[in-house]
DNA sequence: CGATAGCTTGAGAGTACTCAAAGTGGGTGG
DNA sequence: CCACCCACTTTGAGTACTCTCAAGCTATCG
């Protein structure tokens, strides 16, 4: 999941359950904080999120680390490139994963229908990115932090009358490498927005959108 | 192209010109200023570039802009979601290009070989943006600099003895646009290199990489 | 119940931005 | 062919936003 530019009416985002009716490889299961696979190691599947959320990430040698993508349900996640992982990839919570193998991105394997949804989530994954450019290169924290909640709400976000609920999974020190600040900024926004009445803060991994408009508004840079 | 991880020793970023044995079309030309395609129009057509250079570009509604790459020689461009363009593209200098039906990334139209290209294309093209994200969201002004120089370098830099030569046909606000900088601190930063004898400005458009180690120091967060 | 990791808040510093003005160069029209 | 014009670039001064460093707080887990 990357956060691509929010709107009143946005498209789903998430893609539906592929299915290889050839050959259904077995589900598989990750645990909070196990790794589904490492930069460099060589592909070997692909991986629908079936359940819980993945965290991608890579790293500078000197620590700095940016979080490329979280990973909900619907994602594919696991594209090579010359044959090889380009991130890390763990999981924050449960996770259920369908396999597919990379051939069958690669030469279809036989199945047609399979090769061709596993390509369009791979030309679907570059819009995507292309959004999320925007986002890190020219908004500002709060316009960062707004999309991003705005994003998750639509995405995973479930109903509360005109309200809407939205869980965190991640830390906030992953929500700051995936829209490139610090920790202390992203805790300050979330202050701020608390502040100003547009989101609650149940607890630490569960916010409430009060005004999702004010919300939407801010993503898209109206001062306030 | 997108601004990858600078290294001592990189693979080469291009790719080979694509042949379409069964139905070569005929090359496009652009002159500088004319547009390829924009945002929202329906993809027809890929294409490669021969030669020239392209810029890719993505509005914000209240004017703030994010250049998404540029396209060199060996680039495919114009990868569609959801059947649409998701950036505007137009030319920097005269440009040719090989265009190739949609339909060859889509289904192959019974040329395994290019369809297979294109696909690679595209999953490089993930994994570089993906780099790129690193560098928008945790690197600064210098070091975006100096790993957009490093990368023009080894990409389509010309050898000048010790010293390497590099043309820039973007302006400095396409270079802030495309860093998620402001011009001032573009131009600023160049001045900066300028000063400390990494680089020389033979003019606007062309650069002299004096010493390329330390511009890859700078590029990869050494301190000076 | 205490230890610890993660989160929040505070104060101060630094980087990049904004606004403004001067400099430069390419292109056009006289 | 030259001069002017305009767009782009550079430089300057001041500001603002985000970061850094530090300390206090909170929730979870043993």
């Amino acid at each position: 999941m990357y956060v691509t530019i929010p709107t009143e009416n946005p498209l789903p985002s998430a893609i539906s359950p592929l299915t290889s009716p050839q050959q259904q490889v077995a589900e598989t299961r990750l645990k909070p904080g196990s790794y589904l696979y490492y930069e460099g190691d060589n592909v070997e599947w692909l991986y629908q999120v079936t359940s819980g959320v993945l965290r991608l990430t890579r790293l500078l040698a000197d620590g700095r680390r940016q979080v490329i993508a979280f990973g909900y349900p619907g994602d594919i996640v696991g594209f090579p490139s010359a044959g090889v992982h380009h991130t890390d990839c763990d999981a924050l919570t449960n996770v259920r994963l369908q396999p597919f193998r990379r051939a069958a991105l690669e030469n279809g394997e036989g199945d047609l229908e399979l090769h061709n949804a596993l390509l369009q989530a791979a030309l679907r994954e570059i819009s995507a990115m292309q959004d999320h450019f925007m986002m890190l290169g020219r908004k500002s924290a709060s316009e960062k932090l707004a999309s991003f909640l705005c994003v998750l709400a639509e995405r995973v976000g479930t109903d509360l009358g005109t309200y809407r609920n939205v869980t965190l999974p991640m830390s906030r020190s992953d929500i700051a490498d995936f829209l490139g600040l610090t920790t202390e900024t992203v805790s300050r926004t979330f202050t701020q927005l608390r502040k100003s009445k547009i989101i609650a803060i149940e607890n630490i991994h569960t916010v409430i959108i009060q005004r999702p408009t004010a919300l939407l508004g801010l993503s898209l840079g109206d001062r306030g």
